[in-house]
RNA sequence: GCCCCCGUAGCUCAGCAGGACAGAGCGGCGGUUUCCUAAACCGCAGGUCGCAGGUUCGAAUCCUGCCGGGGGUACCA
């Protein structure tokens, strides 16, 4: 139950009650408290309206309140300085609402009524190099994204649209052709696989001097060479075609291990070179349409004076990943008829997509939302943005151990009695946890400096955090030996005596409102704050008052109540993160 | 040149379909441990919300201009 859609739908029939032509433009007016001395939420609508009416917001709030129905859940409401209309909710409402969501798994967030097909387009990385910082936002925040509509109900379709049919495999075929060692390659083909693409990278860069400057690696005699190996696969050379689908299943599987210890998963991962054997038809047939048009020997399809032309077949007849990405379109549409495609990619990406959405609309693709949800840049400490092709780039899995082993440290500190295994687990969680709600906690379409310190972070609002209150929670039902699906059966609502234990209550309540913010307007900093706000809440509840030892039984249970509650909660929405808890730290 | 994004506390950032004194984390300073995990909690200091106009009862939030930074811009993805 969405606390905020409730309040509105009682604004709505207000309204209308009095005439007003078009209420739910106004309702938006309806929101949280801005600040606790005015009460939990806020109408800030008698001011327009009042404006509208030609008659004083101060009276038009009254008017308001009189036809408001709210007196089950709400106090008396308050009218405050030009015609704020402020809300302060039932103490035994909220207590009544705590008791019906206490035995729900999905405590009161509810399945949307419009459930679409949503197909997520998100990490794509090129396969047959490392990942590195750089692919992490997509991956993260896509798989945030993926779970968090899922969980709303919606069909969730999530493709890895592989970089696996460019230039980087021109690098490997040459690579393999001249330095590989067979021994290695036997024993362990994807560090050979790595050792290679390493290595030819560097051959590149000192044949190209020092600067990696682009045209003096056109004039780069192994980039040369490595580029016409990338042709003749694309040409279909039966030599590199074969070294290619010996070598891909081998760059799968390093991806594959990543993606395992991120906790990630596709439904699909279909990669460019799926894709290959249709571009020259979408040509044709973006050609036949008038669509597109033949200009200096390319096929381009023109966007007006403002864009430049997109191109979707070069000079030199090969294709662009505008073309490869018309035909991912086209068959995402005709195989799951969805509602939405999103792409999560970067912002730099915006005209590329700008330029593909228009394209595919004139090509007839109108009834599906196509949304490039982008995402700032990875900086580095200079502000500068983290470059592909720079050897500083950080990979991830470097990221991932340094996480994990700082974690280690300090759960090896803080539990040296557990088991080897719980810790090793514990730390895995932990520092991967914090990879991930580093990245999620901060608004998606910001730049993020990047910085070890800040990303592996184990205080403030951070995973460690939530997943240390969700601990703590678990030890106490521990020590009490309770187990939680007792309380859940509990039946009569929770005692909220004091400030505290009212504004967890509140908090609690309000897990719907930010799971659908963050899915609507798919920011998945929203269910960040909103589990930093619910664990200080709950914080403040457990420093000051004793749980175990409350003074009587049924404050004990009812505490116990606002504690499963609370751990409950923070799962769920880590869990929405794609973040994992432990039952022990 | 044109287009897009950004500029909020020492640092990193929330807030931006306008709302009542601008928030957090980190860092700094000072406290809290016979008590359910101190990976915690409490307090203090710290900001002309880049600048200037405009719209509005009300602007960090919307509009215009300027300054500063970043990105993109016909055959790389």
């Amino acid at each position: 139950m969405n606390i905020l859609h409730l309040l509105r739908d009682h604004f709505r029939q207000a309204l209308l009650a009095l005439n007003i032509a078009d209420p739910d433009k106004f309702l938006d007016l309806v929101k949280p408290a801005t600040d606790p001395r005015f009460g939990d939420y806020q109408a800030n609508l008698a001011m327009p309206l009042g404006k509208l009416l030609g008659r004083p917001p101060r009276e038009v709030a009254a008017d308001i309140v009189a036809k408001l129905d709210l007196d089950e859940v709400a106090e008396a409401p308050e009218v405050a300085g030009p015609g704020f209309i402020n809300l302060r909710l039932r103490s035994d409402w909220l207590a009544n609402q705590l008791l019906a969501i206490l035995p729900d798994e999905r405590l009161g967030v509810a399945k949307v009524g419009n459930p679409q097909t949503i197909v997520i387009d998100y990490s794509s990385p090129n396969v047959a190099k490392p990942m590195h910082v750089g692919h992490l936002r997509s991956t993260i925040i896509g798989d945030a994204l993926a779970r968090t509509l899922r969980f709303l109900g919606h069909c969730v379709i999530t493709d890895n649209h592989l970089g696996d049919w460019g230039t980087q495999f021109g690098m490997l075929i040459y690579g393999y052709k001249h330095y590989r060692d067979d021994e290695a390659l036997k024993r362990d083909p994807v560090r050979e696989m790595l050792r290679l693409y390493v290595l030819v990278r560097q051959k590149i860069k000192e044949a190209g001097g020092a600067s990696e400057d682009e045209e003096e690696e056109a004039a780069n005699p192994i980039a040369e060479a490595c580029r016409r190996e990338t042709a003749k696969l694309h040409a279909g050379d039966p030599e590199n075609l074969e070294l290619w689908r010996r070598m891909m299943p081998w760059c799968l599987a390093e991806l594959e291990r990543i993606y395992r210890r991120l906790d990630i998963h596709f439904d699909y991962t279909l990669g460019e070179s799926f894709y290959h054997p249709m571009l020259a038809e979408v040509v044709q047939d973006l050609l036949q349409r008038g669509i597109a048009t033949y200009s200096d020997d390319a096929v381009v399809v023109f966007l007006g004076d403002q864009q430049p032309p997109a191109i979707i077949r070069k000079r030199d007849g090969a294709f662009t990943y505008m073309t490869t990405d018309l035909a991912t379109i086209r068959y995402r549409i005709e195989k799951f008829h969805p509602q939405a495609i999103l792409y999560v990619v970067d912002f730099r990406q915006s005209l590329h997509f700008q330029q593909l959405f228009t394209i595919a609309r004139r090509w007839g693709y109108r009834d599906v939302r196509l949304e490039h949800i982008s995402f700032g840049s990875v900086l580095g400490a200079d502000r500068k943005p983290i470059k592909t092709r720079e050897g500083g780039a950080i990979e991830l899995e470097a990221l991932l151990d340094e996480a994990v082993r700082r974690a280690r440290a300090i759960v090896d500190a803080n539990s040296p009695d557990l088991p080897e295994a719980q810790r090793a687990e514990i730390a895995e969680a932990v520092g991967i946890g914090a990879v991930k709600y580093a990245d999620l906690a901060q608004n998606r379409t910001s730049d993020y400096v990047f910085n070890w310190d800040k990303m592996l972070a184990m205080d403030g609002n951070t995973a460690t955090y939530m997943q240390y209150a969700y601990a703590r929670i678990r030890s106490i039902f521990r020590k009490g030996e309770i187990s939680p699906e007792e309380i859940q059966r509990v039946r009569e609502s929770p005692q909220l005596p004091t400030p505290e234990e009212r504004n967890l209550a509140l908090w609690l309540l309000r897990l719907p409102e930010a799971v659908e913010n963050a899915a609507n307007e798919y920011k998945p900093n929203y269910i960040t704050s909103y589990l930093w706000e619910l664990a200080n809440a709950y914080n403040a509840v457990y420093q000051n008052y004793p749980i175990l030892r409350a003074p009587d039984e049924t404050l004990r249970r009812s505490r116990l109540v606002l504690c499963d509650l609370t751990a409950r909660a923070i799962g769920l929405g880590l869990s929405l993160l794609g973040i994992r808890t432990v039952e022990q730290m």
